[in-house]
Parts: structure tokens; C-alpha cells; sequence
DNA sequence: ATGATTTTCGTCATTATGACGATATTTTCG
DNA sequence: CGAAAATATCGTCATAATGACGAAAATCAT
């Protein structure tokens, strides 16, 4: 993980469809250098996978909340597989602090929000809930 | 937005660098079809970007934590403005509920964490913050 | 210093891209 | 309904990017 590793992963944190060729001509190297860098990058698991952000245009049909849950820590596992078993759940996240675990949440319509968060908050083990319902996003720059 | 613009969306959210060509060959149409579905996408903002999901390799060096801030709400653009030019500020949503608004926030050490959730606590119109340290990502599925 | 290992580079055959005119399909409205 | 207009899809160029791999350069260990 040197500096070129970490330029690589900045261009591409900003645009991950970059072709190699166009990223090596940036990066002033040979695109077959940035070829055998980023495929150790993707196997070593530096890089996970690539993804899109979705626009305001996309977002106008999908609610989001993030939920603080505090829970059973003794059944945490047994918890977490039936959240990820729950379609709407996107993102779970342990925490240290006042609360356990960390959701986040997206869905289609108020009515199946409300469904999700009802599932999540009345799920065995679940001690407490609290819900943040995501109004508009002043910024994301998320890596 | 038929469904073969969502299918494009669905691929692509699973693997943002699949080549058109690919991808038109899994959605069995031409190479050309995907390219314009996917320049209008792009350009009405349905599409905002593409990027990068760090695995858990790039991970270990960052540290992540989601702040819940109640806020003057009568100065809230003025502080989302504020909270923007720190660099370790990824996300910034406002919500309904409890607080007012939803930060998530990175840094490369305990110690710069501790500095950005200083700055973020000590802001003038902020009226109280509460942290949580991310530990482990039990789910990232996120779109 | 020198042999081993890793990194970078250049290049070939193959595949993908951007551009655009030609069909086909859908929508509009008399 | 049915023709004109507007969209959407397709096929096909020339150009560009990719994957693969051997050769040269740089780095490392002893």
C-alpha cells in the first residue's frame, strides 16, 4: 500500500469506471503497471468490490433510516443473521457506545419502512430501538 | 425506469466496472441499447457515480464512527457548511426524530478520530453530539 | 556484490468503446 | 383508426482498451 496503490484507490473512489488505460495515463505509469496493481489490490482485498451512488432522481423513491438497536449481546450472532435475512437491511454495524449494533435501512414506501422497522424493533433479543428516518442528504462522500 | 433500466442498475450496483459489452450480453440486448440506457441514466442523475467498496484490508487502517447531532436548526446550513470542510466528514444527512442531524465520519487514527469528533462537538450552534464507534461491519449490501 | 524476488514495462491478439445511420417500436393527435 | 413524429433498438464502422506474457529494471537479502 504505497502511494500509487493509495492514488489508484482515490481515482477510483471518485469514478470506479475509469478504464485502466485512461488511470495510467493520470497516474504517469504503464496501464499494465496499474493492471497488475489493482489486481492485487482486488485479491489481497484491499477492494472489496464497486458499486454506483445512486442520484437524488433514484433516492426520491426510496426512504432510509438508521436504527440504533441495543440487544442481547449473548444471542448477537443469532440477531445479526436474521437482520441480514430482512431484505431491507443494508448495512449492520457493531458499535461501541451507548448502543450495540447499527443499522441502516432502505425501503420503498413509508408503509414497508414502517414494516421493517417493526420487524427489526419486535426481533427476540432486541432490547432497544430507535430510529433516525434520513430526511435529505447534504453530502456524500463516502469512500 | 422499465425494468431493463433497473436490471442495468442491479448490475451494476453489484459490479460498477462490468464492460457494456457484458452487460449487454447478460441482459441479451444490443451493446448499444445498454450504452444509451446508460448515458440517460447517468445524465437525469439516477446514476450519481461510480465507486469503490474498501474490504476489510483498507478497513483495518480506518476507523469509522456515525455521530447523532441535535442542532440551532435556525443556522443549520451555515453548520452543514462548517461540518463539509472537515475532510473526515463522508456523510452528512438530516433526519426526523430525535436529533437533527446524521453524521459519518472516518479517520486514519484513534487520535484524529478523537480530533474531528471534538471540532464536530464544539461547533457553535450545535447543541449536543453523540458518537458510536464503528467496531465491525456485520452487512454491506448497500446500493 | 550477486543471485533471488518483485515490480514495471512494452507488445501482441482479442475484445470493448464511441459514434452514427438504419430499422423497429411506441406515442401523439387529426 | 391510421399516419406522422418521436423514441428506442440495432448493426457496424474506426478507434481504444483489455488480458496475457516475456523482457528489462529495480529492490531486497545475505
Amino acid at each position: 500500500m504505497d502511494d500509487l496503490d493509495a492514488q489508484i484507490l482515490r481515482h477510483l473512489g471518485g469514478d470506479a469506471r475509469l478504464s485502466l488505460a485512461v488511470l495510467a495515463r493520470r497516474l504517469k505509469v504503464a496501464r499494465s503497471t496499474v493492471q497488475a496493481r489493482l489486481e492485487r489490490l482486488e485479491s489481497t482485498g484491499v477492494i472489496a468490490g464497486y458499486t454506483l451512488k445512486l442520484g437524488e432522481a433514484a433516492r426520491a423513491s426510496r426512504l432510509q433510516a438508521t436504527v440504533l438497536l441495543t440487544i442481547d449481546l449473548r444471542i448477537q450472532a443469532q440477531i445479526v443473521t436474521r437482520l441480514k435475512a430482512i431484505a431491507g437491511v443494508e448495512r449492520i454495524m457493531s458499535t461501541s457506545g451507548r448502543v450495540d449494533l447499527l443499522l441502516q435501512i432502505a425501503a420503498p414506501s413509508p408503509v414497508e419502512l414502517d414494516r421493517i422497522l417493526d420487524a427489526v424493533g419486535e426481533m427476540a433479543g432486541v432490547r432497544s430501538s430507535e430510529s433516525f428516518i434520513h430526511l435529505t442528504t447534504k453530502l456524500d462522500r463516502t469512500v
